[in-house]
DNA sequence: AGCACGCCGACT
DNA sequence: GTCGGCGTGCTC
């Protein structure tokens, strides 16, 4: 048995193992058959069988320790899925650094971004896909392989402006060269400059070099005329999406697409950041300031600075698109000749196409406007907004109104007794929703009928509090008599089809007035809306959170790229913002749509308050049966490294205080801020504190946390 | 995370 | 006498 157990080949092995299971890196198991890194294989661990990726080959050299290792305690190996070419040292590079990064476990982060339906197969149903793979392949191989469809119709190019072509001949002159391509590129370019020509020439640039490109967006949904474009430029191409919304059947497909180098284009969300290609040639990261770039829960990464990662990895250029790049980027953009760093080329584009101009901005005093008569709600639209939509409705052109609040109310209150309508198991309120009578909690989902008298006294007067996109809705209805008024938000947006359909009726000029949340403001071109308002955007100026004025900054200016994109009404376009602060910064510099001023003002604060990107940060967050519970363990786990920080001179360990929102589904939350001057001691010290939170932790676990996390450069304080 | 083992309450 | 609650502990 001995002998038989040395006869055999061994391999280190990684499975899904969350973080707090112990099981950091690689599993020895025995195969009888010589395996490389990168191989897929089926494993027994404890009584199950899971798959696993080969992080340690049977050829490598494992070090003396492992090497005491008794081969008689290892378990085989079950089965090999095999017909893939071994997934190559760059990806498991991206993930080892991602896992190492984001404080992980090497396994949870490779399984974690495998497709989930590959964790299913066994080795037998695995052989199927492969082979279903290679049929679809082989039939469609003719086509494209014989360059039929490739010179069948080449699409028709629009010309390029002169700063697209700059952009481009930039790109073309240092991505060329070999020392450029370690340099990403942050493509500045205002709404409407055509950013997407020039990812799409540039990705043209890579396929006809053999070479495979990865497109990157926030959300697919929220952009399908990106992909429609994508696609029709592209005719004859072969290109895969890679984002949540597929079933797990297409999505292993397109990674196998992806993988075996079958695929062009893989365009996709964040996720994809981590698709194996072994041709790629070009990232693009398209809205790179986007939040939903950072995955918000797991494994806390963020797709945007691992594609900067992975491109250095590769040797292959990055292109980082935005109109108002993320703080980050912009600093390591500055050219050292305005005193920055010069880490990213800049490429500006401040012209849109066609020279049509952004809307005029026009900010409305609040403060200055006639309160409503007494004890009551002012109106949602101060007069001369109100006036201007109007004339918009009588002139056949659409608005469009933003309010970041969904539901009727943000919260009913009983005028008799003072209840509340707040979760019984949160600590927020539960939203007022009129179209189906409900009370509901956008943190725990709890959703009740709404009461129709106040459970506490019984008093039948129970009123709104506040406003949301519903009853925004209602109102502009009531003000605007004879105007066809519309709503796009979540509430809509989650019965399938339903978006479409509402914007199909938007573009057909059925809608006068679209209310709607923040999403209305990404991606989606109205041709024939001349004006945008901003109802309540005063919000963001003072929350607590550092990145909130730079969000609110990107999205009204996203907002006016909404107005006036077909040049013939683009002069006559709009963009007001109704605020009690008038002469914030903020404001001024939308007027002037000078970002640049905007981001000097904004670094110049993080620099004196020693935020990002002048100091990194990670988050220690911890959850537990009471407040009381969380903290102690923050506390703890801090004073445990304490000495670790102090020994840098560099880290500092802030106290532990409850999350924003503090109860969630009846479990407390509180965070542990950890501040360092630099990245690399910050890395130090978490690699460090690991064992011992761990350990902490279990300690912990029978005073009532729950669970803990480290969510390294988090996107909120 | 799964999935065991393990030691105490209400059921055929 | 068993079914089953979830507390504690391990997975090469």
């Amino acid at each position: 048995m001995f002998d038989a157990a040395q006869a055999l080949h061994r391999v280190g092995v990684v499975v899904d193992a969350p973080q707090h299971s112990g099981l950091w890196g690689p599993l020895d198991y025995l195969c009888d058959r010589p395996l490389v890194a990168g191989d897929l294989v089926r494993v027994p661990l404890g009584k199950r069988v899971v798959t696993g990726v080969v992080w340690r080959g049977s050829e490598e050299a494992v070090g003396d320790e492992a090497q005491a290792f008794d081969a008689s305690q290892l378990k085989a190996v079950t089965e090999v899925l095999d017909g893939l070419p071994p997934l190559s040292a760059a990806w498991r590079q991206l993930v080892q650094f991602a896992a190492s990064y984001y404080q992980r476990s090497l396994g949870e982060m490779a399984l974690m971004v495998l497709p989930p339906e590959l964790r299913q197969l066994d080795a037998v149903q695995w052989a199927r896909r492969i082979k279903r793979r290679d049929k679809t392949l082989g039939g469609d191989a003719r086509s494209t392989d014989e360059g039929a469809a490739l010179d069948a119709e080449p699409p028709r190019l629009p010309e390029l402006t002169e700063q697209q072509s700059q952009a481009l001949a930039q790109i073309a002159a240092m991505a060329d060269s070999q020392q450029g391509c370690d340099k990403p590129f942050l493509l500045w370019g205002s709404t409407g400059s055509g950013k997407t020509e020039v990812y799409l020439r540039q990705a043209q640039r890579a396929m006809d070099a053999g070479q495979q490109v990865l497109m990157m967006v926030p959300e697919i949904n929220l952009t399908p005329q990106l992909e429609a474009r994508v696609a029709e430029r592209f005719a004859g191409r072969r290109i895969v999406s890679l984002h949540s919304g597929l079933t797990p059947a297409q999505r292993l497909r397109n990674w196998l697409m992806a993988q075996g180098g079958h695929a062009d284009v893989v365009l996709g969300t964040r996720l994809s950041v981590f698709t194996p290609l072994p041709r790629l040639g070009l990232i693009v990261v398209d809205e790179e300031h986007d939040p939903s770039y950072k995955q918000q829960d797991g494994a806390r990464y963020s797709a945007r600075d691992l594609a900067v990662y992975r491109a250095r990895l590769e040797k292959v250029p990055v292109i980082l698109g935005s109109a108002t790049p993320s703080l980050e980027s912009w600093y390591n953009a500055l050219p050292v000749s305005e005193g920055g760093v010069g880490r990213y080329v800049r490429l500006d584009m401040p012209a849109r196409v066609g020279d049509g101009a952004m809307p005029q901005v026009k900010v409305v005093d609040l403060s200055r406007a006639p309160r409503g008569a007494h004890g009551q709600e002012p109106p949602p639209l101060a007069r001369e907004l109100l006036q201007a939509i109007t004339q918009r409705v009588e002139r056949g052109e659409q608005s469009l109104v933003l309010l970041n609040r969904r539901g009727y109310a943000p919260v009913l209150h009983c005028s008799d007794c003072g209840w509340k309508s707040g979760c019984p198991h949160c600590s927020a309120w539960r939203v007022f929703h009129k179209v189906d009578r409900t009370l509901r909690c956008h943190h725990c989902g709890l959703s009740e009928r709404v009461p129709r008298a106040c459970p506490d006294c019984g008093n039948t007067d129970i009123s709104s509090v506040g406003r949301g996109t519903e009853r925004l809705e209602e109102q502009l209805a009531e003000a605007l008599p004879g105007a066809r008024v519309g709503r796009i938000d979540a509430d809509v947006t989650k019965h399938k089809g339903a978006l479409e359909a509402q914007l199909a009726s938007v573009h057909a000029g059925e809608v006068d007035v679209l209310v709607g949340t923040q999403m209305v403001a990404k991606g989606h071109d109205f041709r024939r809306i001349t004006l945008v308002a901003a109802v309540n955007p005063d919000a963001a100026l003072f929350a607590s959170d550092f990145r909130a004025a730079e969000r609110q900054f990107a999205l009204l200016l996203q907002a006016a790229g909404r107005a006036g994109r077909d040049a013939g009404v683009a002069a006559g376009s709009e963009m007001w913002v109704q605020t009690h602060h008038p002469v914030h910064p903020l404001y001024d510099a939308l007027r002037r749509y000078d970002y640049a001023d905007f981001a000097a003002q904004q670094l110049k604060e993080r620099a004196m308050a020693g935020l990002p990107p002048y100091a990194s940060l990670a988050m220690l967050r911890a959850e537990g049966k009471t407040q009381e519970a969380a903290q102690a363990f923050l506390l703890e786990a801090a004073q445990a490294v304490q000495h670790l920080a102090d020994a840098t001179g560099l880290v500092s360990l802030y106290p532990p205080v409850p999350t924003p929102v503090q109860r969630v589904a009846n479990v407390e939350r509180a965070q542990l801020m950890i501040e360092a001057s630099q990245r690399a001691a910050l890395q130090r010290l978490l690699v460090a504190a690991q064992p011992i939170w761990l350990a902490l932790a279990q300690k912990n676990r029978r005073n009532g946390l729950i669970r803990w996390a480290v969510d390294v450069d988090p996107l909120a304080i």
